[in-house]
DNA sequence: GCGACAG
DNA sequence: ATCTTGTCGC
């Protein structure tokens, strides 16, 4: 499948807020039985080092019991640059093509990004909830817009990000002695719901299995990579042998 | 005009 | 996001 996204920043900032309306902040979701995590991450291409691969990872794990029950990590070429804003644009297109090579349809979907708390509340996560029609929520690992207190110490304290007035998603304390997570809104799920399913999917790590598995599958060395380590740590010396 | 700015 | 070794701490 092709998808040839939009480049233009116009155009794409004319389709967010557009989209945007279409985004249902309130729950609209069935069972869940099947979670899936979405994370992205990027890599040099072997074969032409000047040119920069997107890896568009996807998990599926069991609810409750967080097993690991299919994944999916997709390679494409990268089409457009990083723009604050417009992350979307820039890594969605790989991730649907993942989404694709699925077996099975989760019931919900978290996200590595935001949700609503978004500028034009329209963050990957939303986006990606209203092009599959899935329930989903915005796992951030840090802030793109909006203001907010420190979190409570203690696992699973939040507060409010609150962006013109409007409350735009949480900052929650997924773990004691860590810098907090930035939940929001992405597709038929309220704000409460959506911290619910995050800390029912947390276990001793800062990160929902969810998103932690997709991580370390989008961020995983290649083999060729691995096999280059192996040979550093054996040979403390400089050049690798031929 | 001056900062801020998911990944 | 990615480039990167060791290091401080539970």
């Amino acid at each position: 499948m092709l998808h040839q996204w939009t480049q233009e920043p116009s155009e794409a900032i004319a389709l967010q807020k557009r989209l945007a309306g279409r985004v249902e902040r309130r729950d609209r979701i069935g069972e869940v039985r099947l979670v899936a995590g979405v994370d992205v991450g990027f890599e040099r291409d072997p074969a032409a080092p000047e040119n920069i691969l997107t890896r568009a990872a996807v998990v599926v794990l069991e609810y409750p019991t967080l097993t690991l029950v299919e994944r999916v990590l997709h390679r494409a070429p990268t089409t457009m640059s990083y723009v604050p804003g417009l992350l979307s644009f820039r890594e969605l297109p790989a991730v649907l093509e993942a989404f694709a090579q699925l077996e099975r349809r989760p019931d919900l979907v978290m996200v590595d990004g935001q949700g609503i708390a978004h500028p034009r509340r329209l963050g990957i996560a939303s986006h990606l909830g209203l092009w599959l029609d899935l329930p989903t929520i915005g796992v951030g690992k840090s802030r793109l817009c909006g203001r907010h207190d420190e979190p409570p110490a203690q696992r699973g304290g939040w507060t409010e990000l609150t962006d013109r007035g409007e409350v735009i998603g949480a900052v929650l304390r997924s773990r004691e002695g860590v810098k907090p997570l930035y939940v929001s809104i992405g597709h038929r799920l309220g704000l409460e719901s959506s911290l619910g399913w995050v800390v029912a999917c947390l276990t001793r790590y800062k990160l929902p299995e969810p998103t932690r598995q997709a991580d370390r599958l989008a961020s995983r060395r290649t083999l060729a990579e691995r096999a280059g380590q192996r040979a550093l740590s054996l040979n403390p010396s400089d050049t690798e042998p031929t």
